[in-house]
DNA sequence: TGTTTAATGTTGATTAATCAACATGTTAGC
DNA sequence: GCTAACATGTTGATTAATCAACATTAAACA
């Protein structure tokens, strides 16, 4: 279902100006007039929509929820096995979603207290994607070297999340290019040589069993 | 009398869009169509304000033109009197307004064609703002060294002009302020000791007589 | 050339946003 | 405490923008 561009234009006005006026002072601070003030609109429109700053302020949090998960999802999307070979600087858009919410990542990572907790939610994110949506096929090694998924898995979520923590912090000094190609550099120094299976074949193996 | 700020929002959106695109391509390839989907607009939405795109551009030129003369007035506006010697960095806008309008100007330096004659326009006003709103009120001196009020007024409008064309082109490499410290330099070579009569006492003489 | 594709204007019905005007809290300063 | 200024919700009437659909025209192209 198609929304409408007036409401898509209103929400996102008014997004944006939630996160402008975050970096200016408190959330507390931050009146309703403030924000329509700032997204140019109507006291009106605010109340069509929200009914309180916190569920605009939710609302933003799901965006960036979503576009996370869609962007971290991107190289493997549409494919039915995936391996960390086919990973090129190109195909990683997960850096290239924090560029498109920067305001939002600097301004929760400076003011914590604003969304506690949202660094947590982040990392189990980054967990549970590929958690979830991957079922690794071949083990590195069948030795006393094998490795357990869930340790592996929790590893690179969190050494990803140290990453985009960096370039934030760091004030995004490199370009997300840069930062991919990083990133499978990272990669690159063991387990590249690991596969697995996206969602596409766990679907068709879910209806034909 | 107030625009209703949808239109105000439409219209922008459009100038914006019509911005974007020439700096893709030649005025003559770009469609409405073309325009009101960068605008993220509907079609009718165009047709409601506009019937050709000329009407956008001369609406967008006017734009310009009125945001030129206000910020060029600007130090002067509400004075009686004016010196050379109250102009500091800080009240000199016109830099900012190029500033403002920085894709307009680059676009249309770059695509002379576009626009035929509007860098001379640009010199017009720069030339008839100073002496139609000005009157002079002593000169420097009264010997063989006087100097003609037109030729005075004309050598700074170019020189002006001068300035923001070497800014333009350069990309924009000094900021708004180092320009105007710049250009209250040039002006303090000699001529600093210049009054002028502004509007406001004009008007008064004008009601009185 | 004929055919297809895309742009152009225009239409009417529908929905969203606007504005001004309320009454009602809240807050800050005298 | 009183008052003034401001924030909050809510209202109904009005206007702007949307969408889908249409007929027409222009351009691309095979």
């Amino acid at each position: 279902m198609k929304v409408d561009r007036r409401i898509h234009k209103s929400k996102t006005a008014l997004k944006s100006a939630l996160l402008t006026l975050m970096k200016e002072k408190e959330l507390r601070q931050i009146t309703i007039t403030d924000i329509v003030k700032t997204a140019d609109l109507n006291r009106g429109t605010f109340y069509k929509h929200y009914q309180i700053q916190e569920d605009l302020l939710h609302e933003l949090v799901d965006d960036v929820i979503s576009d996370l998960t869609k962007s971290y999802r991107d190289p493997y999307a549409n494919k039915e096995i995936f391996s960390l070979h086919d990973l090129t600087p190109a195909s990683i858009k997960i850096f290239e979603h924090v560029a498109r919410f920067a305001d939002f990542y600097q301004t929760i990572i400076y003011h914590e207290h604003v969304l506690p907790g949202f660094q947590n939610k982040l990392c189990d994110i980054l967990k549970k994607l590929p958690m979830n949506d991957l079922a690794q096929l071949q083990k590195e090694d069948r030795g006393d070297n094998s490795i357990e998924k869930d340790l592996q898995i929790s590893y690179q979520a969190y050494a990803l999340f140290g990453m985009i923590m960096e370039w934030v912090k760091g004030g995004f000094k490199y370009s997300t290019d840069y930062m991919a190609d990083q990133l499978i550099k990272m990669l690159s120094n063991r387990p590249i040589s690991m596969q697995y299976l996206t969602p596409k074949v766990m679907e068709a193996s879910e209806t034909t069993s």
